[in-house]
RNA sequence: GGCCCCAUCGUCUAGAGGCCUAGGACGCCGCCCUCUCAAGGCGGAGACAGGGAUUCGAAUUCCCUUGGGGCUACCA
């Protein structure tokens, strides 16, 4: 049998770094395999989802390069594949179970479920058991595993019936029989007797409900692995019982450990960047997250960590997946995305340079060229941790603006300002003598006047650095120089001149005005 | 509260009874290199939650405790 995984999720608007890494881990399973990957979108929920919603998830999943192979767009031989257009099959394997007795009908009100939260509050403030004027007693209720429906069904209608509304639909679930559930990365699971109630297949309204519809669209899909977070281990056993019911063969469930945040709770949108586009935005090659997700709760066995995209397919299986919680912690995300990136060609990071700019910097309106954009690229290829970074750090390379020296760069090169003043001049006329304005031309104009002057090379360099870059640091001065052009460094070095000068003056102006005492 | 899951350095993890005075990676610290910053080289600090049991021998097996997490809807 052929194997065939899926990805659920129900569309929200972004796809989160959570239900990236659930994808990932389908995806590689199905490669590994030689199976197929389905994309399938559980769209029932009330009200809250949108078609461009859907959209998100396709653009987060594009990104990494995990194509699904069946999917709401590209269709399939079990279309369709939004949960929202399989009501039918649902409803219909609800009500065989209601003919053969493995469910019944429930006239129970909802109103507990109104009362869940009111609760939780209760039990959270150690209030007393008994809650808001319906009476009802928290404990009884938590225990409850059946409604009085299950255990006497009614024979007379209820008044209500009369209007259409209809009865919810329950799975009787066996109460002297411990559920068991063999998890491919857990082992044996076992939920003792009497501890899963019987619970609701499709609402009063008519629509079909969470177990329900993925069990009916897994198994119509002929999905041979459930593989999704730890969330759902409870449902695994509800799902069994409903094959059962039906008499399907079940799938393999298999629940990935969970990703947490810092304060080691399930990570959630209020945990800052959680959305796979924030990385795409911060400049995170997708080969870089691939590897990061990859790694978190899956281990290769051995010590290798960078890890090409193949070689995890050819690497990954659920033996490896791990069982306890991950902290999601981006810091070694940082080190990978800048090996991707000085592993990058020039002319390779070049371009995705240039379509993060195009996309995210207020620069990609008017972009170098690309010869120009190719050697800035080389140059941060071993500083940048991300795209953004060669943007943030190199943006001397990208206005046409006069540079702003900062603080840190004239209080660590440019003090005393007078001082500071006749070396860049000595540096300016130096290199408006200069033949050339290659890189090597630029180093020998600066060290030669080092060394005619008898001062040190960085005498001259750090001011010229702040000239020509505004920054403290950046990278090597003689590239940076030759790459902005004899021009431009004459330029920005005559203005922190003349900048350096009044600061002087100023100075001994100040001096004068207020004599020290 | 109930049910379930989990437990190795700060973080991600290797480890499936002796190879472990516990390995790697990120991060952190120090030194070298050096025009700053990176990169690179070298070195360092840093963990088996606790207690029992089994065994000649336990990070590895079992039990308990503790801690953390998930679920507990006529949401998905």
């Amino acid at each position: 049998m052929p194997i065939r995984v899926r990805f659920a999720p129900s569309p929200t608007g972004y796809l989160h770094v959570g239900g990236a890494r659930t994808a990932l881990f389908n995806w590689l399973f199905a490669k590994h395999h030689g199976g197929r990957f389905v994309l399938r979108l559980e769209d029932t929920d009330r009200a809250r989802n949108r078609p461009e919603y859907a959209q998100a998830v396709y653009d987060g999943l594009r990104w990494l390069q995990i194509n699904w192979d069946e999917g709401p767009d590209t269709g399939g031989p079990y279309a369709p594949y939004a949960q929202s257009e399989r009501t039918a099959l649902h409803l219909a394997a609800a009500h065989a179970m209601l003919r053969s007795g493995a469910a019944y009908e429930c006239w129970c009100p909802p109103a507990a479920g109104a009362d869940t939260e009111a609760l939780e509050d209760a039990s959270d403030a150690d209030a007393p058991a008994s809650v808001n004027g319906g009476g009802i007693e928290r404990t009884a209720l938590r225990s409850q595993t059946r409604c009085l429906c299950g255990l006497s069904p009614r024979t007379d209608k209820p008044d209500s019936a009369a209007d259409g509304t209809q009865p919810a639909i329950r799975l009787r679930v066996p109460a002297e029989r411990a559920l068991v559930v063999d998890d491919a990365v857990r082992g044996r699971v076992t939920f003792p007797a009497g501890t899963v109630p019987d619970f609701i297949l499709t609402a009063s309204d008519g629509r079909a409900l969470y177990n329900l519809a993925a069990s009916v669209d897994d198994h119509e899909m002929r999905i041979t692995h459930v593989i999704r977070g730890e969330e759902h281990l409870a449902n695994a056993p509800k799902q069994l019982l409903i094959y059962e019911a039906m008499g399907w063969e079940p799938p393999v469930f298999a629940h990935l450990p969970i990703l947490l945040n810092a304060q080691r709770r399930k990570l959630s949108k209020r945990d800052g960047a959680t959305s796979l586009h924030d990385y795409e935005g911060m400049g995170y090659l997708p080969e870089a997250v691939v590897n990061f997700l990859a790694l978190l709760g899956w281990s290769p066995g051995d010590n290798k960590e960078l890890l090409t995209r193949d070689e995890i397919v050819r690497l990954f299986d659920l033996e490896g997946v791990v069982k306890h919680p991950a902290i999601f912690e981006t810091a070694k995300l940082g080190w990978m995305n800048k090996e991707y990136i000085k592993a990058l060609p020039a002319a390779a990071l070049a371009t995705r340079l240039a379509d993060f700019m195009r996309r995210h910097s207020e620069h990609g309106a008017a972009l170098p060229d690309f010869p120009y954009l190719e050697r800035v690229a080389e140059l941060f290829r071993e500083r940048a941790k991300t795209l953004a970074d060669i943007v943030r750090l190199g943006s001397y390379f990208f206005t046409r603006d006069p540079i702003e020296p900062s603080e840190e760069a004239l209080a660590k090169y440019c003090s005393p300002p007078g001082p500071a003043g006749d070396s860049l001049r000595a540096v300016r006329s130096a290199l408006a003598a200069a033949p050339r304005f290659d890189v090597g031309t630029v180093e020998k104009s600066i060290r030669e006047l080092a060394e005619e002057t008898k001062t040190k090379a960085s005498a001259y360099i750090h001011p010229l650095r702040a000239a020509v870059s505004g920054q403290a640091v950046s990278p090597g001065i003689f590239e940076v120089c030759s790459i902005l052009g004899r021009e431009t460094v004459l330029a920005r070095v005559d203005a922190l001149v003349s900048f350096l000068d009044s600061a002087a003056s100023e100075k001994t102006t100040a001096a004068h005005a207020k004599p020290a005492r």
